[in-house]
DNA sequence: AGCACGCCGACT
DNA sequence: GTCGGCGTGCTC
């Protein structure tokens, strides 16, 4: 930044809205660099600030001055800030939230005043003449110094402010400031490198003479490293350097977060299909905004189409992002690309360490690598001149960030694409409804693939009508005819399967067998699921257990009834028809190391596992050459959600898993049962149809004026206490519809539905309620709520209840 | 977010 | 009369 440009552009770390300017003093002018962290004054506290640019020159001192420039190099390019900006004014969220939610987590800190005892109040400890409520306070800041707000929760009692004056008077406690977070850091390891002195010629012991030799042929060697050829090294070097053999200095390296080393291999031979689409898109890299759905049935190779346009993007010195929407695809992706790419690639998501997620971060902004690949959040990764976006299997709703700043990682490419003048590619077997009506009205264009690779045929799909089992006994109940044969026959054959029921768990309903009333949760309005492994009852939405031989919690009866099913239950019944079997199991629950998923996905691709059972994690597309049937316990389940998206979801899901079967020689076989033969999801998924699908959902939703046919708002209140939530959600509720009829413009384009509660009322004990926005026109809808929020402030912003507002909700539960 | 300022009820 | 409750407003 030039020197005469002394006043900067800043977004603090704190949900406020707006930028602030700053005064760069002399010392500083020459560190200071758009997407530095810096330490700025802000009221009086000290915070993060991150720099956006640069302002023009003053000399109006009343602006404050920076204080520290906490980066070396820049943590995003300028090129970013635009992009930021965007969220911030779409989301309607703060620019230095949106911010830190983009950038690695463990960067930003905030000066914080706290108490801490101080050296009589440890006298007084001991002696112990003081209150409970004085013994607690002391305590607890004997461990740590706390803020008063965090002191109150550890000793579980407010603290009146007459105590605290009366502890800092006596002397016992005192104010301090104190940073919180911020903790990440670049990883510095020492490397040896050969002194000034010669040694030739002097008489060095044995061990120094090979390490003197070793540095000769590696000039520069990690401690680390040479421990590895030098056991003794870490003993020894210090010594060295201070006899001016050798030298040691600190050098940053990057936490390695690949597993094993991955064996690179050639590019395959592509197929007509696939070579017609690479030749299409690549003449758009590098030269003008191109958004693409490719629609690829599943096994069509639409990851070899990223691979060959990522290779072109990097050829011609752009960059390249990867999304795929969870972690375990994305190591598939990963070794498919390293197994081209080498470590030209960086990886980001939450399974990494803060430490690893670092350095792969520091690897792109430094520009030394130019392919991010990463789950949504990797939309942020700060790369220059980005040439091509990808998003894979960009149906899937893990796109969408269902807290905080609820973004849209599948929209927000789109949007970044668009400022870089870049390729976006969105691909997916079974595309969105949104993406596939953005290809009828010629916003996208459609490219597909319609063969699978090898000529391999998509499974026969076979639809079993499950009413006719209500009445069945043991696990006829739910295991048709037509599936236990099909399982006997793969087994027979030595080949795999994989079974689908999405419901984690043992039972879904256990049920009090004398009043009938479903077992609950005390936080939600959820029934509990009985997990077999840990005998317990648990919650899937707050975590909340019972222990396994609870009574009835409003009659007492001891005799709870398991009705329903779930994955673990399904896992007990094929293990005990097939004992010498490997059956394994895939939910949220087996998932809960990092790791365990990979270990999971190792085994079936070794063969070490006949049978996966799983929730819709077994859907995602993962590739498994051995498997010849799908097994679909019940289709239904995800109809029933209360959401416009329902069937879409289902056919997704449906198509997805089916698409699981028959990926290597032999041909896959799909078995479906459900109480809903004839619903169109379910038929469209059978025949793979997705055209047929989503002329059918297209007309639904037009219909009903849902997306994408509108855009919707969704403002969520919620609070601990449930009068004072649902009063607040009338007031919000006045205060719409007053805003509404304000307006000629709001009143004839926005439906607003509720408040109501929210379909899950109750969610770790938070009462929920809702308001719905609905309109064709999204400006004049964002308009409005930003109005909304702009003449309501105190009812947006409560102490007790919280208003959330998310653009284009996805979840809406 | 978090901190200061400022206006009303229950105590010395 | 004052102490301390919390609603309100601001932070370059």
């Amino acid at each position: 930044m030039s020197k005469n440009l002394n006043i900067i552009e800043v977004a603090v770390a704190l949900p406020v809205h707006g930028s602030y300017s700053y005064f760069v003093p002399d010392n500083l002018a020459a560190m200071i660099a758009p997407g530095k962290r810096i330490i700025v004054p802000f009221g009086r506290r000290r915070v993060t600030g991150y720099v956006l640019g640069a302002l023009g020159e003053t000399n109006d001192l009343n602006l404050k001055k920076i204080l520290d420039v906490l980066d070396d190099h820049p943590l995003f390019p300028a090129a970013m800030v635009p992009f930021f900006k965007w969220i911030s004014d779409y989301y309607m969220y703060p620019m230095g939230q949106v911010i830190k939610n983009a950038l690695p987590v463990g960067l930003t800190t905030v000066e914080q005043d706290v108490l801490a005892i101080t050296q009589q109040g440890c006298r007084f400890l001991e002696q112990g003449i003081m209150t409970v409520t004085e013994e607690s306070i002391l305590k607890a800041l004997k461990i740590e110094s706390l803020s008063i707000k965090i002191l109150e929760k550890k000793i579980r009692q407010p603290i009146p402010t007459a105590i605290t004056f009366a502890m800092l008077d006596r002397g016992w406690i005192c104010r301090k400031k104190k940073l919180r977070g911020g903790q990440t850091q670049a990883k510095k390891e020492k490397f040896i490198t050969l002194g000034h002195k010669k040694t030739d010629k002097e008489k060095v012991s044995a061990t120094r003479r090979k390490i003197i030799d070793t540095l000769k042929t590696a000039s520069d060697i990690s401690l680390r490293d040479l421990k590895k050829i030098v056991p003794t090294a870490p003993r020894i070097v210090p010594a060295m350097a201070a006899a001016g053999q050798v030298r040691i200095h600190q050098k940053q390296v990057y936490r390695d977060p690949f597993g094993e080393p991955v064996q690179r291999t050639t590019a395959p031979v592509l197929t007509d299909e696939q070579k017609k689409i690479v030749s299409r898109i690549q003449d758009d890299v590098g030269k003008t905004f191109a958004p693409y759905l490719l629609v690829g049935v599943t096994g069509s190779g639409k990851t070899e189409i990223y691979i060959r346009l990522a290779q072109e993007t990097i050829d011609k010195g752009l960059s390249v992002i990867i999304l795929v929407p969870e972690i375990a695809l994305i190591s598939q992706m990963e070794r498919r690309f390293r197994s081209r790419f080498g470590d030209q690639i960086a990886i980001l998501h939450s399974g990494l360490s803060p430490g690893e997620r670092y350095d792969q971060w520091l690897r792109l902004a430094s520009g030394e690598i130019h392919i991010a690949i990463g789950a949504r959040s990797a939309i942020f990764a700060p790369v220059e001149n980005i040439g091509l976006i990808v998003v894979d299997e960009e149906h899937d709703a893990s796109y969408k960030q269902d807290s905080t700043l609820r973004y849209n990682a599948r929209d927000l490419a789109i949007v970044r694409a668009k400022q870089h003048k870049a390729v976006a590619l969105l691909g997916s077997a079974t595309p969105s409804i949104q993406s596939y009506h953005n290809t009828l009205t010629n916003k996208y264009t459609q490219v597909s693939l319609t063969k699978r690779i090898m000529e391999r045929r998509l499974p026969d799909i076979t639809i079993v009508d499950l009413s006719g089992m209500r009445d069945q006994r043991g696990y006829r109940r739910y295991f048709s005819e037509e599936l236990l044969m099909g399982l006997e026959k793969t087994m027979q054959r030595n080949e795999q399967a994989i079974l689908f029921l999405n419901r984690r768990g043992f039972s879904s309903l256990p049920m009090c067998s004398a009043c009938g009333k479903p077992l609950q949760c005390k936080n939600c309005d959820i029934s509990l699921t009985y997990h077999q492994q840990s005998n317990a009852y648990r919650c899937h939405y707050c975590g909340f257990s019972a222990a396994g031989n609870s009574s009835c919690p409003s009659c007492g009866a001891a005799d709870i009834r398991h009705l329903g099913f779930g994955t673990e239950k399904i896992q007990t019944i094929v293990q005990d028809l097939y004992p010498d079997k490997n059956i394994a199991r895939m939910d949220r629950d087996t998932i809960v190391h990092k790791g365990s998923m990979l270990k999971i996905l190792k085994g079936l691709n070794d063969g070490t596992i006949d049978v996966l059972i799983g929730t819709q994690m077994v859907a995602k597309g993962h590739d498994f050459p051995n498997i010849t049937l799908v097994g679909v316990l019940c289709a239904d389940l995800s109809l029933s959600f209360p959401d416009f998206r329902a069937g879409e979801q289902t056919f997704q899901l449906l198509a997805q898993v089916s698409g699981r079967a028959g990926r290597g020689d032999r041909p896959g076989r799909v078995i479906l049962q459900t109480y809903n033969p004839d619903h169109f999801s379910i038929l469209c998924a059978k025949h793979q149809d997705v055209h047929r699908f989503y002329d059918q959902e297209i007309t639904f939703r037009k219909a009903l004026n849902y997306p994408p046919f509108s855009r919707m708002v969704q403002i969520i209140l919620s609070g601990r206490d449930i009068t004072q939530v649902q009063e607040h959600a009338r007031s919000l509720g006045i205060a719409c519809e007053a805003l509404l009829e304000n307006s000629k413009d709001y009143a004839k384009a926005i439906v607003m539905m509720g408040p109501i509660e929210a379909p899950y009322a109750k969610i770790a004990a938070r009462y929920r309620w809702q308001i719905l926005f609905k309109g064709q026109n999204a400006p004049l809808i964002h308009r409005y709520i930003r109005e909304l929020m702009h003449q309501n402030p105190k009812l947006m912003n409560h102490r007790d209840v919280k208003t959330t507002i998310d653009i284009d909700p996805v979840f809406m539960m």
